[in-house]
RNA sequence: GCCUCUGUAGCUCAGUUGGUAGAGCAGCGGACUGAAAAUCCGCGUGUCGUUGGUUCAAUUCCGACCGGAGGCA
């Protein structure tokens, strides 16, 4: 077991998906799409999803999984994809991850199951958070769970919420869960190769000039079709970035220009948390463009490196 | 041409009764164990338009010049 898993990660708009179309088909692979937002049917252009042609027959999963209703993540993710992995293995081809949620990839890559609960303990805590005040939770979770208190800033809200609702529906602690995950072996081992732009300017360049192609693709279009059949401007879906920001300026009749421009801002900061996360596997394979991504160069780079690591 | 206002961080601006300056946004870095395209944290990056003068000391006061805005002609 632990087999080694390829993972093409990186930033938004640098080639991740048409070097993972390429690598399967050298590699006699199927791609596992690790995106948050590409799970949602019906949301194809704001979030690049691949088209059929970009395919180009080779299998995809964990894309259109999910309606824009339904409020996916990191826990149903790891669900759905495990088996997919896992099958693609027993009939001898090979799984190539492809996407840029980083918390998606590694904890397929582990194997690791997130507890799952009804939602109402965490009403009540978003309900206690408005009336009694965030410090107050912080203040609780210290005296439940001093360790993860102290690894939380008191303004981290998300997260104070989560170990306090773990807790309550458990009766364990985020502490003793993150111990307990921390002894079980990864299920299999990531091979990462990551892609980026040797100089930031030239990755902003890229991100503006695709939210342009996905306006012209008709990205607006997609929107008012999510917002006509009653997708909820709370929906998870609806936190994607040119989703989001284009469903405002739509309620207000305002600008869709503007909005772009609000999208271009908003990618660039999402890529550079991107980079952020994924720096932290030091054995990542980088490959930095120059100034324009080049496949074939890539795949190049991505094979030698592979046959290195054994594969 | 004259008069008034104005020039401070990448942008919009505050400020120093003379002791070389700080906010927001942008940017950079980091974190991340059911929302992760989410969420949270840290960091000021500067010929204070230029050039003379006054002064122990000028971004600050004075002059000239350059740029911008408005007014009168």
């Amino acid at each position: 077991m632990n087999e080694k898993i390829i993972v093409v990660c990186g930033p938004t708009a640098t080639g991740k998906t048409a070097l993972g179309v390429a690598l399967a088909q050298a590699l006699d692979g199927e791609v596992v799409g690790a995106d948050s937002m590409q799970v949602y049917r019906g949301m194809d252009i704001g979030t690049a999803k691949p088209t059929p042609a970009e395919m180009a027959g080779v299998p995809h999963h964990m894309i259109d999984v999910a309606d824009p209703e339904e409020d996916f993540s990191a826990a149903r993710y790891v669900d759905m994809a495990l088996p997919i992995v896992e099958d693609i293995l027993r009939r001898g081809k090979r799984p190539i991850v492809v996407g840029g949620t980083g918390l998606y990839q590694d904890n397929l890559l582990a194997g690791r199951q997130f507890a799952a609960f009804s939602g109402q303990r965490r009403r009540e805590l978003e309900e206690r958070r408005r009336t009694e005040g965030l410090a107050a939770l912080y203040a609780e979770l210290g005296r439940v769970d001093p360790q993860r208190q102290r690894e939380l800033h008191p303004n981290d809200e998300k997260r104070i919420l989560r170990a306090l609702e773990v807790f309550y529906e458990t009766g364990r602690t985020m502490t003793a869960y993150h111990a307990f995950t921390q002894t079980q072996p990864p299920r299999f081992q990531g091979v990462r190769i990551g892609l980026t732009f040797a100089r930031r300017e030239d990755l902003w360049a890229r991100i503006d000039a695709r939210v342009d192609e996905m306006m012209a693709a008709g990205l607006v279009e997609e929107v008012k079709a999510l917002l006509d059949r009653g997708v909820p401007p709370g929906a998870t879906s609806m936190q994607a970035i040119g989703y989001k920001e284009l469903a405002a300026a739509i309620r207000a009749g305002g600008d869709v220009a503007a909005a772009a421009e609000e999208v271009k801002l908003r990618s660039r900061q999402y890529a550079k948390r991107q980079l952020s996360w994924f720096r932290r596997h030091r054995d990542t394979r980088w490959i930095a463009w120059e100034d324009r991504p080049d496949l074939s160069a890539a795949l190049q780079i991505s094979t030698d490196f592979l046959s290195q690591v054994g594969i």
